[in-house]
DNA sequence: CTAGTATTGTGAAGGTTTTCACAAGCTGTG
DNA sequence: CACAGCTTGTGAAAACCTTCACAATACTAG
């Protein structure tokens, strides 16, 4: 019997929401170390995400052996272990697709790059946007997707056009290879085996609200 | 032992993920609406939105009877029966705080109105933006906060400010008597009890996707 | 009216996630 | 070195959610 730490996982299944949570606890691993913390416990680290101790450990213990007994974790060590596992190890290069408000808010976002997103080109379909300049680079035609993709070995596309376009922009960007999604339309997307998608619904989370305000009347 | 049918719930604790199921089986009837479908059976809502018949029926099935064994369920009826359940009978009055870059792609998106969300008044603290023009209305002061929530009779917020500045916001929101908010800026917010807040995350969704990809390797 | 077909509504089973509780183990102190 | 104090890591229990499977039932056709 092996007794290493910090072991790879046996490959077992990983909830959606212990990932989630992992991508919080490294935020405020972040805040902790900006403010010069050195070690936190599973008891501080769950006060600052909104959760318990006992899930920050179980979720932690799904990847390996992290913490000492006695003592509590080391900010910077469980937050380069949680970047590893994450997939945050090195930047990921990002295309936007559709330049228009929603494209424009996250084009100039800094959070993004902050956290290793960087976006390395815009497409759109409009001619009147076409050629514009973006930051350091232009708006390039949609129809060049295939190609820049490859080129600048692009893995993730953020979708932000209109919902008619989406299943079609949706459709190009996996015959290009993107192999990671994230998606503002409000629409569910087909996709082939081997392509990831995440939605982003402003509207499912105002009528989640809506839900509970109007229940708890 | 009553026989009635649509009965409300007996009080019992509705899981998030079938509220947002909820929201999606809503989208999917208002399509088929709109392409001029009268019935529609568990089986077909299930793979328009991209789950399994039973558990549609399960979903419904917490709130009432919905349908006709043999038949399905009619489209308007359900339609008019989730718009209820997910409270969404009359129009809700919504303050948009931070008239920023997500602030203003937010404000002409019309997906929001459409689903009866009105933007009844915006809030900044920059002066040089208060008094400027936006639609039909101008950008408030966000220190007329409190004063404009109860004139308006605004039930819902939603946060586009710096993280910095969240928390703050937050708290004057709900001394202004906000009672669901909806928070774009990456941080946990500490609320009074009987205020609710959705979060909208973009790196959780990113950092989501990154782990799938990485794992999938 | 009866038979036949289709689909709902729902207990029960099965599976997953969260919480509990405690032995294992680290560190500092005397 | 032994002991005290504290916190992790983890099986087991509890809670929660999804899937299964079928009786109940609505409707149509004959
Ligand atoms: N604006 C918001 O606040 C908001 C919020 C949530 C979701 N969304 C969703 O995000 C998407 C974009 O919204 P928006 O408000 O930014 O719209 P927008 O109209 O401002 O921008 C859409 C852009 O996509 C471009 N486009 C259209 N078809 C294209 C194609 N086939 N290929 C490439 N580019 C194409 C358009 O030229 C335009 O520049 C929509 O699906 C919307 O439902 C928007
Ligand atoms: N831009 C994006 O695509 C994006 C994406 C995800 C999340 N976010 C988050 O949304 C928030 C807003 O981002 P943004 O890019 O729109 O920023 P922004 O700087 O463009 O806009 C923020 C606005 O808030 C105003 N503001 C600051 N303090 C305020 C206060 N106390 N009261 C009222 N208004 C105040 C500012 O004057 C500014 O107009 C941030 O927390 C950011 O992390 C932004």
């Amino acid at each position: 019997m092996t007794r290493g730490r910090r072991q790879a996982p046996v490959s077992k299944k990983i909830s959606e929401s212990a990932v989630r949570r992992l991508s919080l606890y490294l935020r405020t691993l972040e805040e902790l170390d900006r403010a010069g913390q050195e070690m936190v416990s599973s008891e501080q680290l769950a006060a600052k995400s909104a959760t318990t101790a006992a899930q920050v450990r179980k979720d932690l213990s799904l990847f390996g052996s992290f913490g000492k007994r006695g003592f509590g974790y080391t900010v910077e060590e469980l937050g380069r272990a949680l970047r590893d596992i994450l997939g945050l190890t090195q930047p990921w290069r990002v295309a936007l697709i559709g330049a228009g408000r929603i494209g424009s808010a996250l084009f100039e976002y800094r959070g993004l790059t902050h956290r290793g997103f960087q976006i390395v080109a815009v497409f759109d379909c409009d001619p009147s946007k076409i050629g514009r300049k973006w930051g350091d680079s232009m708006i390039r035609d949609v129809a060049e997707l295939e190609r820049v993709v490859g080129d600048l070995d692009i893995q993730i596309a953020i979708l932000a056009v209109p919902v008619e376009a989406v299943q079609g922009v949706m459709d190009q960007a996996s015959r290009a290879g993107v192999r990671g999604v994230l998606n503002f339309a409000p629409r569910r997307l087909k996709v082939p085996a081997g392509v990831t998608v995440k939605d982003v619904n402003l509207v499912i989370e105002l009528e989640s609200l809506t839900f509970a305000l109007s229940q708890g009347v």
